[in-house]
DNA sequence: CGAACACTTGACAGCCCTCAACGTGAGTGG
DNA sequence: CCACTCACGTTGAGGGCTGTCAAGTGTTCG
């Protein structure tokens, strides 16, 4: 299956949690949502915003590069891929994005996606509609401002990879950072599984999926973590995070 | 000179430019001040927040990383390269500024600047005080939505040169890059001054300073550009944008 | 069971970084 | 006016990291 269900005519909307309390709270939104600046009202104003969408199966695409942007969206559960594919086939991976994470904020400058969005595994997301939500920030401060920071935020994530930093470098901060997103989803920090493949993991890098394949390999022989195929258990973090600091700026 | 002259004690606030008509005609907000959205009573409220500051002059910062953040600018004049400091002292220069674009956005997440600002020629900017924008944002839809694209072409920008391309293409797309935005604010371009050093450059592009000699060494002898100091003149565009053409997504 | 795909492993080459030395131009002070 | 200094830029030699090519292994799925 790999037609474009992002287009409204194709959501399939959920009716309702059944726990409002728990609306979303790992939602990049959340902390808009729930701070104190944002009243009953406005929080209703938004909750009535959203199409809860999905799922979406390894493969499915989220949307594609040139269709129309009309929507940004919110993960909540599954991990999406973003890339471009330059006109020489080969692919670019923009990012991974986790439970909490919201796709297509790079559309909003432009009238259509820059790039393409894939699930790599069982999907579901939260659809918000942009031009109504842009309306709806005009009148909640807090969501204008969390619509700021989110879009900043992105700026200098995008800046980190950029650096000429050895394979080694670049797979310890994948890792780590892959890691950290994780624990702060309530997901173990220590032994996780890649929903991604070597291939994607060297197209985000910049590498070779070689190259991935021998630094993984030579970080197992090291002690650093222990890898058998997608499950990856982190034995030595703190060498990693070493290694990693440099790109992640620490 | 080198102390931080951003602050807002240490403005120069100039009263004002004598023409209303032509108030920051190249500036990035034009677009959203100039449409027809934005009446003449949100225009003046943009108007009164602004405070046009400098001059700079080259070295000295604009602000620091880590200083807190207040304040986004627009250039005016001149050159403005941010950029960071590893714990090896390495410098990675984020970008170029020219004449009409917006620094600082990138500290919007997060309440100090994340990157360091400096002068490279003469400059002149107008500050705006980031709260008061955004209470003004919230008001003028316009000009929320151009705040909105400004941050979203950022995010799109930081991840062109993020790809593993040889040195030939970087340079390449540096140049026209650059030509095409001299060209967007009235200048020639085709014949330019580089107001950065060969190690500005190289840091940008993220080679070392010998290679980008060497290349522009090369591309002169084969008759693409000529180079003599800072001095370029752009003599085989096509071939250039060719060359460049897989980093810029063309 | 077979085919397609993901992943691994090895050999080799090339691009670019590093190190080093030299050239050049602008500013300074005598 | 000239010598000096220093930063910037250029040029050359050598080596290391990583991409490319190729072949083989293992796994999943029809």
């Amino acid at each position: 299956m790999n037609r474009p269900l992002f287009p409204k005519q194709d959501v399939l909307t959920l009716s309702d949690d059944g726990d409002e309390l728990r609306f979303c709270t790992t939602c990049a939104f959340s902390q808009a949502c729930l701070s104190e600046g944002m009243n009953k009202a406005a929080l209703m104003d938004l909750h009535v915003l959203v199409e809860h969408i999905g799922p979406f199966h390894a493969g499915d695409y989220v949307f594609r590069e040139g269709d129309p942007f009309e929507a940004i969206a919110a993960v909540r559960a599954g991990t999406v891929k973003t890339f471009v594919v330059d006109r020489d086939g080969n692919e670019h991976v923009l990012g991974f994005h986790l439970p909490g994470e919201v796709i297509g904020l790079n559309a909003i400058d432009g009238d259509s996606y820059p790039c393409n969005a894939v699930a790599l595994d069982t999907v579901m997301l939260c659809r918000f509609s942009f031009p109504k939500m842009a309306v709806l920030a005009g009148r909640v401060p807090g969501l204008q401002a969390q619509l700021f920071r989110l879009l900043s935020r992105d700026i200098g994530r995008a800046a980190l990879l950029a650096g000429d930093w050895s394979a080694d470098q670049r797979m310890a901060a994948f890792l780590i950072a892959f890691s950290r997103r994780l624990s702060e989803r309530g997901f173990s920090p220590r032994r996780f599984q890649l929903t991604m493949a070597r291939t994607d993991i060297a197209n985000y890098l910049r590498l070779a999926p070689e190259t991935v394949s021998r630094v993984l390999r030579r970080f197992d022989e090291e002690g650093l973590l222990r890898v058998d195929r997608r499950d990856v258990e982190l034995l030595d973090r703190d060498a990693l995070t070493a290694l990693a600091a440099p790109v992640l700026r620490e």
